[in-house]
DNA sequence: TACATAATTGAAAGCGCTTTGGATGCCATT
DNA sequence: AATGGCATCCAAAGCGCTTTCAATTATGTA
């Protein structure tokens, strides 16, 4: 079933159910639902492809996905998904997924961007000094990124967590209640958020007049198993730290698995703060010892990005450019007083 | 830069153009050199939308994402979605996700379908009796089934993993270590694999004159939650279980946290064997009591079947219709002989 | 009553590609 | 010289939609 025959058996032209079915008001309402009701009976759907060749609009947004044989798969990334998804399925949106080795990035946002097959363009893992922002800008496609890149002028739509503020903060709190020896178990030196997390610890400990000793600091995948190693590595340093922050309760996951077996209680031997993204999984309050978090929410992200992109393919108003969200800091049991 | 600038800029017809593009062999080599060179030199690329329009093909790949607010985003989507892709990146193809709520999957399936915009469809999350089936088999539209489903008749083409007979194993490991009292730690009940693996686990019961009690079986989302709240009331029940199955290396978490918390020791006073979908963040053999498990990955069943989508899309070769994968069952520190 | 105006509808021209059904010219055969 | 086959190429007809421009009818105004 297509238009033609659609307006045939109503006896219509094709323009006219064409312009009944996207809401255009100079058709009678009469006819309009008429229009509908063959729809509703015939089980009519416009061809996309033949819509996006006319419009130029393809009602999707893409977005890289990095993979690779033996590339570890990313929890943030289906959650983030959900997210996106949760929004776009109200606007009939849908995803073009276009799955990239992750040293091609820039190439495969290239092609997704001149494949015709998409509106606008989400882009995350963002890096210090990203080289995808300028290829974004001059390619005249609404774009937001997740996330910033650290040393480029803020000029582009972004959504980010304060990463610095986050670990400012979580760090102070454990600073008052009398820590003195910290350590940071991050993510990779080069991504954008490791470097603002870890800027935000040294910035807190400086007020103090504290450093972030080199040995005390480890850059890694966030998975359980570089979470538990970190964890290990620092428990053997000759001047053990006693606060810890992390960057991923996934992380966090291996670390305690390190402190229990080290024979060591969380909460009271070691405090431990790490940074939540409230995956589907991982729930740091059922956590044996809960664990206290700085939070946000990695799906509500993906949701008002997906919500900013749609808004500006259906030019429907402005939004912010670039938003920043702070984070909660919630205390539960894995931190405590610095042990004497 | 279109097909018609191309052409004019080479004194070609579209036609001739558009035949040295795609290989056609009744152009001149000659001939096909030089649009190849003005391709290069224009960075002339074929506008999508009408190649699918003219076509029919998309070279794309559709799947549904369940989704909704407040619906647990699934770690094995993430997954599975990276197995495709690791598959879908060497062949140019993408993938088109269509959000779609989980009551919604028939109508959403079958939007996808119809939308024009994708070859080929994967389907997941298979139930008993799955009423997706008969839609697509009306559909005259490439697809794979990942799973099976139950009570159905198994004419359509899938891949699976042998769930009843990996079940089947796993409990007659536990029984020769001398087990008689059994819990099943399950998915939904509705799931195609749940059905099997309880059939599994049954099976290998009743071998023995045993059988499964009802309130020894548990069927939830495969969540740690979950997993923690099944084997709290596992633990209390009158004649505890000491052998117990489980559905997920995720569930799996939260039961041995109970298990922890029951002042328990797994491998001794519990045995506990899940399966492991081999997901990237939960490594049964780094557990601290290393897990025994049945596994399979998802990430090679994602790439098997966009293999099998991808190259039936392009012709390329029958595929065995029917797949349906051993498990392996792994033996780690979390099985041990039937406490006295 | 005459005319301007608004409300509705349609014909047809694209959008950028693929593909059918010829053309055209050239060569080897009869 | 007439024939057929081959290698190349092209004009034009779609694919299924949107949108411009125009036509038609109904309504309101002076």
């Amino acid at each position: 079933m297509n238009l033609k025959q659609l307006s045939e058996l109503l006896g219509l032209s094709q323009t006219t159910v064409s312009r009944a079915l996207n809401g255009y008001p100079e058709v009678n309402e009469a006819t309009r639902e008429r229009v509908l009701q063959a729809v509703k009976e015939t089980g009519y759907r416009p061809n996309k492809a033949a819509q996006r060749l006319a419009t130029g609009k393809a009602g999707s947004i893409g977005l890289v996905m990095p993979t690779a044989p033996g590339h570890q798969s990313d929890v943030h990334f289906g959650e983030f998904l959900a997210g996106l998804g949760e929004e776009a399925v109200r606007h009939d949106f849908h995803f073009v997924i276009m799955p990239a080795d992750p040293d091609d990035e820039v190439a495969a946002l290239r092609r997704l961007a001149i494949s015709g097959n998409v509106d606008a363009l989400f882009v995350a893992y963002m890096r210090g000094h990203d080289p995808r922002l300028a290829m974004l800008k001059s390619l005249s496609m609404p774009y937001v990124v997740h996330g910033r890149s650290f040393g480029a002028e803020p000029d582009y739509p972004y959504l980010d967590i304060d990463n610095e503020g986050a670990f400012y903060d979580a760090t102070r709190l454990l600073l008052q209640l009398g820590h003195t020896r910290f350590a940071l178990m991050n993510g990779p030196t080069h991504l954008d958020f490791a470097i603002r997390r870890r800027n935000g610890v040294i910035a807190a400990l400086a007020e103090r007049g504290l450093t972030l000793e080199e040995d005390c600091v480890s850059h890694a995948l966030m998975t359980d198993e570089q979470g538990l190693l970190a964890m290990e590595r620092f428990l053997q340093l000759p001047q053990r730290p006693t606060a810890i922050l992390c960057s991923s309760t996934v992380m966090a996951l291996g670390a305690i698995r390190a402190v229990n077996q080290a024979g060591l209680r969380l909460g009271e031997d070691i405090s431990l703060i790490a940074h939540d993204d409230v995956l589907p999984l991982l729930k740091p309050e059922s956590f044996s010892v809960p664990l206290t978090t700085t939070r946000s929410s990695l799906r509500a992200a993906g949701a008002r990005i997906a919500q900013r992109l749609i808004g500006t393919v259906k030019q429907a108003g402005p939004f912010p450019e670039q938003e920043l969200w702070k984070t909660e800091l919630i205390v539960r049991a894995s931190t405590g007083p610095a042990p004497s």
